[in-house]
DNA sequence: TCATAATCGAGACGGTACGTCATGTCTTAGT
DNA sequence: ACTAAGACATGACGTACCGTCTCGATTATGA
């Protein structure tokens, strides 16, 4: 994913105003003012007019590039992730090893306070727009997935999965139980809990001693 | 859960109106209410007012007895389930059986349009209200949870899982995958996907032949 | 009038609760409550719903004996003037000496800040209910430029007035620019003020030496 | 009084909105509807959101520019007289014609219903707030009345009123009798009375022959 | 004198309006 | 042309009272 692409580029032509006059300067202060602001007051009580005015910024400038709240936040969080979004897993030929280190990179981004407040931002708003859901899904989520498979085919050729291990259950149970106690905060999320999972998922589709 | 405990009664001795003077009445109208809106235009554009107006009833009374649109959500949901959560699990004494029974009843909850509204209607919530995300995970998740490990200990003590699996981790093995697919809708909630979970999982954790 | 009559009683043989069972105590702390809630709220932010709570009274029972927040502020009025409405002025046969005694007295009553409250609580009702306006000047009003007339007559009659002198002017032209002072607030009410109408007054329609 | 300065204008110097942006539309709106609903159902009934509704305006925008219902209403008296407060009385050298002229224009305003109607929901509002008070003092009531005393004055200077006469009493006992009968409703309001008014006063304070 | 019926304090009810806040669009000046 | 600023129409918020309507718990007749 490019780093700063909107989250309204995607799909048209875009008719409208000229992106070439667009000014960086207030892209730049609408970025961070939202940032500032979802840690201060989390995701349903940021307003755009918030967002503005912390800003410095005309609201009109706001609307004028993103549709929504939740594009802004969309872009705040690519820029948060560097737009790493799709990059492979490492691969130092211990499977295990690999995933503990994938695993345990994750549980410290759900830790890390601002990543925190803006995935809980998207999640909120996934769930009550389709279209905004499908476009994380497709820039997010489906391109972390195959990163995952990606590393679990690798490891299955290696002889470090059973041949007939489904990538796609695999990964989600590597990543399903993580993501739901953190979304849920039924439970600490913690190295040692990275640990376990991978050890106990690779008991299943490990190859049979 | 008691059948129909409103969320705002959990902690306190609850001063303020007097409940034996509510209005039976009212309460169903809400109720009603809610859960129709909820299916036709969704949690966030669900308003207070509209819960109101089409009950037939002022929103003073909504406000004297709910805290906030959620609490209301939170009571049509157990209203739903008929405060299901908590209770025991099957035991026929086949634990995958039972554990494909378990997950494929969730399975066709999660497909059943009104309880899919009114549980993404709960998680938008539970993500920017932390007093109600405690109060969801107190009266919901934790139950279900336990009833779960109760189960898990008893096929654990006829010999159906290894004598060191840890319930807890197995239990979100199972759940997790399903609800984070649900949540993100990274793929379609089948039977099928429900029996490859118990498989797979039970091959990590059952007894090593 | 009579002394306590409620304002609802003027017209018809009242159907509705039995008036001996009627509560002494609660209609008194009703009085009292809405008196000193005058007093410090004034006329329009006085509710019914306070003048309940003060009085430790239930809302019914002041809806079961007043018929309006106006009727109930003109009931405490009567109670403050005790029903002195249309009694003879004094007479001592001196015709200004009488009415610069009477106009003394009715500056000081729109001194005292009990009666300005509740007066002006009348005036502002009187607007926009003619109704309540009708009673007000059938009980309180005609009453006293009645009185005003009659002393007038006599004085006329023994030739302390022109034979000709409109009574209703010369009443008018004591008290309307007395009212109009007061309500409007456009210059102090003193006693030298009440003496220069009386002489004034006297001098348009007194006999010509 | 300028023509349609609002009642808030007039003691700071206004922070808050800009008025070089305000729209006309908008305020015309707001007047001719708050005008339309006072003579339709009376000022106590009038609501904010009514008026908004009528004007095809955002309730904001009646907040934004007035500070209550009172001081639209104002800004309706101030439309409807002109702004001809403090105008100075007619003066063709016949002090008493004047006066009959400017009594009967008096009497002709009170019958006229729109006037009526609002002035008496200044009346209303003058008695529950004094600030609103003094401002209608001092931009309506002040400025008559000197008129009126200016006009008096020339005509004492003419030998048409007792050199000692004091003119704020004579001012009083001219129109306050007519304001007295207009808001209280307790006689009617004709030519006749307009003339019999100034004849009256004028043989108390005219020169002696 | 005692049952019984009405009034009492209390307060929940369906409503209306309040005055505030945020939305997304439109307008006004200023670069 | 795009900006910062902010007024605009809209509509929901959560609160305050309205006047009506139940509740039990006292009264105070009148059978």
């Amino acid at each position: 994913m490019a780093e700063s692409t909107p989250l309204e580029d995607s799909r048209a032509p875009r008719r409208g105003p000229d992106p070439r006059r667009r000014s960086e300067r207030a892209r730049r202060a609408v970025l961070r003012a939202a940032s500032e602001l979802l840690g201060e007051v989390g995701y349903t009580k940021v307003t755009v007019e918030a967002i503005a005015a912390r800003a410095g910024v005309g609201k009109q400038t706001i609307y004028r590039w993103w549709p929504s709240k939740a594009a802004v936040v969309f872009d705040v969080f690519t820029a948060l992730t560097g737009g790493t979004a799709g990059e492979p897993l490492p691969d130092t030929g211990d499977l295990a090893a690999d995933l503990r280190t994938v695993l345990r990179a994750i549980v410290d981004e759900f830790n890390d306070p601002e990543m925190d407040r803006t995935t809980r931002a998207f999640t909120t708003e996934l769930q009550n727009d389709p279209v905004f859901a499908e476009a994380v899904n497709e820039r997010l989520l489906r391109p972390n997935t195959e990163a995952f498979k990606d590393r679990l085919r690798a490891g299955r050729e290696a002889g470090q999965l059973a041949p007939g291990a489904d990538l796609d259950i695999v990964t989600e149970l590597l990543t399903g139980p993580l993501h739901h106690r953190w979304l849920m905060r039924t439970g600490p999320l913690t190295h040692a809990y990275a640990d376990e999972l991978v050890e106990t998922v690779l008991a299943a589709v490990g190859p049979r001693d």
